[in-house]
DNA sequence: CACCAGTTAGTGAACACTAACAAAGATAAT
DNA sequence: ATTATCTTTGTTAGTGTTCACTAACTGGTG
């Protein structure tokens, strides 16, 4: 799909974004981290929107098997489980996306990256609903409170999570703070 | 504190960071639409940094007030649901302050900025884990799940609430949308 | 006459992007 | 095998635009 050079700048990009925020990401410093000239940029890509469709896609990229390892068990919340500590999993192995993903507001002016980014939020936001909807039938997770709160809880508070954890600057461990958050989450849905 | 024309800045630099993102706020733009020269903001305000310090200022001044209402009753669900109800009242009624809020992480670049913004977030965060703290005490909240979770899923959530709202367009009720959130929570961290 | 709150005109810096050219490798004709 | 041409990927130098901000001046008010 993208060549060894595009590849290169999409990451690189990717990192200029997590280090100082997008507005960092200007042509000047994204060539000169690579190594290459501003013009030399135009060869790989149209214009700097391509580059930042790119960073969106390879995040997508990354996060889609998450997605596809999912739903194998037969236990709702061990499929919940998954889910949760998947997602913290690939952020804490790739922390410049938290910082990415936080930029969202940033985009604001470019429908398109929006459009996009809202597609993956939906994306696992359907899955994670299915998941519970099952739950429920089967008893296993409360069904006393709508699954719509349900994911907007669980969502909300990994989203929160991820945030506290980018704006410390990664001080604590994600993955080790997710897997208390995931038991407290488990403890609060399941049927008693 | 700040006179008229200074004010009169601020909102409608918070209107132009709703309207089209925090890139939208340029001296220009701000000029054109309160409809005075550009120079003319710098009679009110030393340099842009300064009117940005400003808007955080005046959200500061809107919330506080919401923090000084709460802890009053001796029952921590009601409390907890006052604090929750008292926020989405809030941001219902200044839409504008839920996209800057959540320019954020577009702020990334100035320190002092964050900062301030931290400590606002921070001190709410406080507050709430104090209620919690007091309810698991007395029993009226399940003290099975620590009381650093329980803040993350109630704030968590309401984030993402005001989150989906924003970018919705406001095209749900808040205040309603949030009652309904509310009434789940006190059904999940309530002890049996 | 001093001061406040405006104005017009313009500054240098940074931005995304382009024109024109160059070197090197692949392809193909002789 | 040698030469000619094309394509790819880079370069230097520079474009117009937008940005935050300033210098110098002006009309109105106490």
């Amino acid at each position: 799909m993208f060549s060894e050079r595009q590849q290169q700048i999409v990451e690189t990009a990717i990192k200029l974004i997590a280090d100082k925020g997008i507005q960092n990401l200007t042509t000047k410093n994204l060539a000169n981290e690579i190594g290459i000239s501003e013009p030399a940029l135009y060869r790989h890509f149209d214009n700097k929107l391509e580059i930042l469709k790119a960073v969106i896609i390879n995040f997508q990229n990354k996060m889609q098997p998450a997605f596809n390892k999912l739903k194998r068990s037969a236990n709702s919340l061990n499929n919940i489980e998954r889910f949760i500590l998947e997602h913290f999993k690939i952020i804490n192995h790739n922390p410049d996306f938290a910082k990415v993903i936080f930029s969202e507001a940033n985009f604001q002016n470019e429908e398109i990256l929006i459009l996009k980014m809202n597609n993956m939020m939906d994306q696992s936001h359907k899955i994670l609903d299915s998941i519970i909807q099952t739950g429920q039938k089967k008893e296993e997770i409360r069904a006393d409170i709508t699954s719509l709160s349900l994911v907007r809880i669980i969502i909300g508070s990994m989203r929160l999570l991820v945030t506290q954890w980018s704006m410390s600057s990664m001080i604590f461990n994600l993955e080790t703070e997710g897997k208390q958050l995931c038991n407290d989450i488990r403890k609060l849905i399941a049927t008693e």
